[in-house]
DNA sequence: TGCTGTGAAACCGTTCACAGCT
DNA sequence: AGCTGTGAACGGTTTCACAGCA
């Protein structure tokens, strides 16, 4: 029990657990750089917005980390815990689908920040095929996502193709080799073995948001 | 208990069931359009991935749609559902922020189906200002915000700004009187009274998704 | 008979409350 | 004294199992 092993248990973290890590992940960051040394699980439920309790639980399922009457260490929780989510490391990510909202992602801070790197994009559309997004992404030929993918060590794939053509998209990703795939299409792909696909269904987000509304005035 | 007021209870829904719901609307579109008639519970358990219980359970909180013995008029169910959901008529989308993201948004399917319309797109950038994204959607001034929301009847909006200006374009959308906002930027913002807030975080959507990538092979 | 609608049971995640270190 | 780590209580959602109706 006093091992330093700490055996890196990323699983049995629910979504909900995953979400929280990750933000907690930005909250350290953040502390660090204003020179915030120690904290306390309920300061951190300040900034998060919610329960102390469940931040030990969350912290407490992956390890030790705190110091009992103390808090815990910032940058050490924040090396640590980089370290067991894996996102203390640079992935690259490659983009099927150079329309608008591929290059738009390629070209976003959200896939070209501490922890991801776009690698390239992938079309059919020969007038595309060659170029480069604003930011000097290279566009590829679909044809070629097997090889760049293996060239580049992709290990996630986003799909950005129009709904009709998302299966296959999301096809050869999985059989290119990545090991997650992030599927912006209103469709829904896989499953596939050995590949985690999670799905931004911005159809749906909207429509959740829609019936969410406060109800109309009147 | 017999009566046909059913009182369209859309509170009550939580985020897991809306999400259900939702995709149930879709998959009865799809049903529609290929003439099925009737289906049963487990007939629509298996084209959504779930348990047919549970979709007796979210339509039975909502009021009594099915027919004993013969399962759900598909026509019928959907036009309901529709109805109660408030996904029955075309609502307006206002967009803030005119960069690669927010017009990738404003031309696409997703914000432009049988539901949604963009209406507008707000800049503060001169150049883009009095301009039209690829589709026509017009490019105003954000400080015209205010007039655009009430002249054009916007319900929704989208904050597709960095995150740095991403509190201050949310702001400003609620005061203009949408009812809801769809936040892409990492950022946490309100909350405002009377306006939901759903935060579409895609660099946490990209983690969570790393942290759940089934394990490097080797 | 067949399928819905629904009470009861099982399950999971969150919150509480406190024992145990430092 | 202070704060973490954690068993126990709680609340909500999912699944089961079946009564009730066409």
């Amino acid at each position: 029990m006093t091992s330093t092993a700490v055996r890196s248990r990323r699983d049995g973290l629910s979504e909900a657990a995953t979400h929280r890590l990750s933000l907690l992940l930005r909250v350290l960051g953040g502390l660090e750089a204003v020179g915030v040394d120690t904290i306390s699980s309920a300061g951190l439920a300040e900034r998060l917005g919610g329960n102390a309790a469940q931040i030990r639980k969350d912290l407490a399922h992956l390890g030790e980390f705190g110091v009992r009457g103390v808090g815990y260490r910032v940058a050490d929780l924040k090396a640590r815990l980089g370290a067991i989510l894996g996102l203390d490391r640079v992935r690259v990510v490659v983009i099927v689908g150079a329309g608008h909202l591929g290059q738009a992602l390629a070209d976003s801070k959200n896939f070209n920040g501490d922890s991801f790197r776009v690698g390239a994009l992938f079309d059919v559309d020969g007038r595309k095929v060659g170029g480069r997004s604003r930011t000097g992404i290279p566009i590829r030929h679909a044809e070629a996502l097997r090889e760049s993918v293996s060239e580049l060590g992709a290990e996630i794939g986003v799909v950005a193709v129009p709904p009709e053509n998302a299966a296959g998209a999301a096809l050869s990703l999985a059989q290119a080799g990545v090991r997650g795939i992030l599927n912006f299409a209103p469709t829904v792909v896989g499953p596939f073995a050995g590949t985690t696909v999670k799905n931004v269904d911005l159809t749906l987000s909207l429509e959740t948001l829609a019936v969410q509304l406060a109800p109309a005035a009147g």
